[in-house]
DNA sequence: CACTCTTGGAGAAACGTATCTCCGAAGGCT
DNA sequence: AGCCTTCGGAGATACGTTTCTCCAAGAGTG
């Protein structure tokens, strides 16, 4: 209890330890009710200016700062909004993913920090009472798997969802994506044009959006163009498996003379296998990976990237979570205001609105056959040897 | 307000929307009091195990689910904590140690959640409304400068503070350090066996600890080997003014023949420069950068890094400071329960306990002058070209 | 039989805030 | 003078738990 319970007259003088003060204190010191200062602090009710500023110096030097817990319990807003990721393994985080969801994670962060709000990182694996114990305004989720109990669960009880990666089964209020097919295509004509006869690919095992509609493009590709697919598939999350697998996919009697790899370090990974067989790099080979590194600008060769653009869409699915949580329509674009809260919905009213999100190609040596300058040119006079 | 409140005869048939359940529903569908059921669920107070599992179950199946804020309100306890980054420019997180400060905060929140506690992501330079408007059981600072006013605000207010990187004249409940005057000795040390004559180093100019006492490691060695300092600083938030101070390194008429450098990108600015120079690894330039990244092992030649082992300090962090919330030692090492909680320690009463952590040097070609085998050995055959 | 102890559980007081409702007083208007 | 409106602010309640205190009934004990 605060200090200030003495005055009015329920507390004896028992125990009288020196705690945090609280708001009757600040209205016990200010002479006025404890209404009086919470308009005052909060900028509502109608009080003059002159009670305002007499009652925030009053809080200020007595160090006031409002409870964090009775604020959301009587509001029923905490201000957190939970970050999820999915698990492969038993880390917090997936490796493969990694430099995007870094980047993901951290523009996600400024954007919600921006508008007033934190993130809780929370793993899917979590134990079910961690997720319990914490006061959620709602989810961001990276890549739902079909059907699942936790997005469910979520939903259900009233918490907005918005999912980075078209998500399966799950119910989510909205849901933010790459245009996966469209990048892949674009690699593929890329890699074509520069001359490209067989073209590989290097995808992993599991069922992620992500892996699976990149998959699927590759192959109505070749089934499009008529050529034989020849991908080698591993278990994304384990970054040694990922050199075999680069390996075995130059090893085969039908090695192609193209190929994009999926994941971050397949470009290394391509790089190190093309050495030990003796391929040129692009001469031989063309290469392109997935990755947000940019450890392959200065790779020798240089490799062509695709960028999944992480930063664009951690701010615009903290954005479209933050709309449905307010109830507003800040102008992102999908009209979010309809479909909130979530439990008001009708089952089957149709899929929740998604956004389609561009990636960016950005092209280095690795898959320009031609290209017009070696990379080994000294920019300035190095002095001798 | 809850269903069951129509049963206990306050509330009148107005508005009686389809709330989420509360203790109160428990209770009266199970036929006993809150009381009954807040101890059944909590595993507290003296019932026989049929009414327990009897309440588990009502619970169950009304889907109920606690209100973590009126847990946090009435205990005081959010499970919670907070983890903050100093911040270099307006990113929450900085790039300079970025995957050293992605594998501890992956460490740290793996350790966190192991406890049940979940950790949120709070830059330093945050909205202080962001800051006041969560309920904090403790907090992880990154770093800390000197003085750093937020550090001091928490560690005042009663909340715990661990910080990783041994604070200036923050007070703070404990902290953990890697061993960084050991550190750059043994790599020194390390070189000078590998034949290097002129040992360079590229630095940070930020005061922040690592960079200092590192920077003060070498110009302590030099001093006492009797070597000139031979380094160049450069602003570790900007990636590309890496590339710059390391090839001014190189440039340098006093040119080193093997260089450190404090930070991740500099084992490939390093490497791209010696190649702009002509300049062979390990044969003219022997290098070692500190790095957590593997990409290091399949760069052309390998490059050994230091690594700073940060799942260690993210665990040992996160425990250190779950020790000094719940007030016990679980045995990490340092006797917390003495210091807390901190607002009851006297002023002056000498330096927090503080841990220093080993490193691990990752040897490999860059820093071996006569190297046993080149690293451009086919595994198997490679088939034809 | 009178008593203590244990078991099983109920009642009610907080935790600290936000906010809805209401009220007195002062001024403006007819 | 009576009435309406606005201003400035006080009171009380609810948010949903946890937990301290206390009580009734049965069991054991002399």
């Amino acid at each position: 209890m605060t200090a200030a319970a003495n005055q009015s007259g329920r507390r004896p003088t028992t125990s009288r330890r020196l705690e945090r003060a609280g708001i009757r204190d600040v209205a016990a010191a200010a002479g006025v009710s404890i209404t009086t200062v919470s308009d005052a602090l909060n900028g509502k009710g109608r009080l003059p200016d002159e009670t305002r500023s007499r009652v925030r110096e009053v809080a200020e030097r007595l160090g006031y700062r409002p409870s964090a817990a009775a604020r959301t319990l009587r509001t029923g807003r905490s201000g957190l909004i939970g970050l999820t990721v999915t698990t492969y393994g038993e880390e917090p985080f997936t490796f493969t993913e990694f430099a995007y969801f870094a980047e993901m994670a951290r523009a996600a962060t400024s954007a919600a920090l921006g508008r007033g709000y934190a993130l809780v990182v929370l793993p899917a694996s979590s134990r079910h009472d961690v997720w319990g114990n914490i006061a959620l305004d709602g989810t961001v989720v990276i890549d739902p798997p079909d059907q699942d109990p936790l997005v469910s669960e979520l939903y259900r009880s009233g918490v907005p969802v918005v999912s980075d990666g078209k998500p399966g089964n799950c119910p989510v209020t909205a849901w933010v994506d790459n245009d996966h097919e469209a990048a892949v295509l674009g690699i593929l004509d890329h890699l074509s044009e520069a001359g490209a006869r067989r073209i590989g690919l290097l995808t992993g095992t599991s069922t992620d959006t992500y892996t699976r509609l990149s998959t699927e493009a590759y192959l109505g590709w070749c089934a499009k163009v008529g050529q034989e697919p020849v991908y080698e598939t591993y278990p994304a999350h384990d970054p040694a498996s990922g050199a075999v697998a680069a390996d075995r996919l130059l090893a085969r009697p039908d090695r192609p003379d193209a190929v994009y790899g999926l994941f971050d370090p397949n470009g290394t990974d391509l790089l190190a296998a093309a050495r030990r067989y003796g391929l040129r790099v692009p001469d031989d080979l063309l290469l392109v990976c997935c990755s947000e590194s940019d450890v392959y600008a200065t790779t020798e060769p240089p490799i062509t990237t695709l960028s999944l653009k992480p930063r664009r869409i951690g701010t615009t699915v903290v954005n479209l979570l933050i709309d449905a949580i307010e109830g507003v329509d800040s102008g992102t674009g999908v009209d979010i205001a309809r479909l909130f809260p979530p439990r008001f919905r009708t089952a089957g009213t149709g899929p929740p609105p998604g956004t389609l999100m561009p990636t960016e190609l950005i092209v280095r040596a690795s898959s320009q056959r031609r290209s017009p300058r070696t990379t080994v040119s000294p920019p300035r006079s190095p002095g001798e040897i």
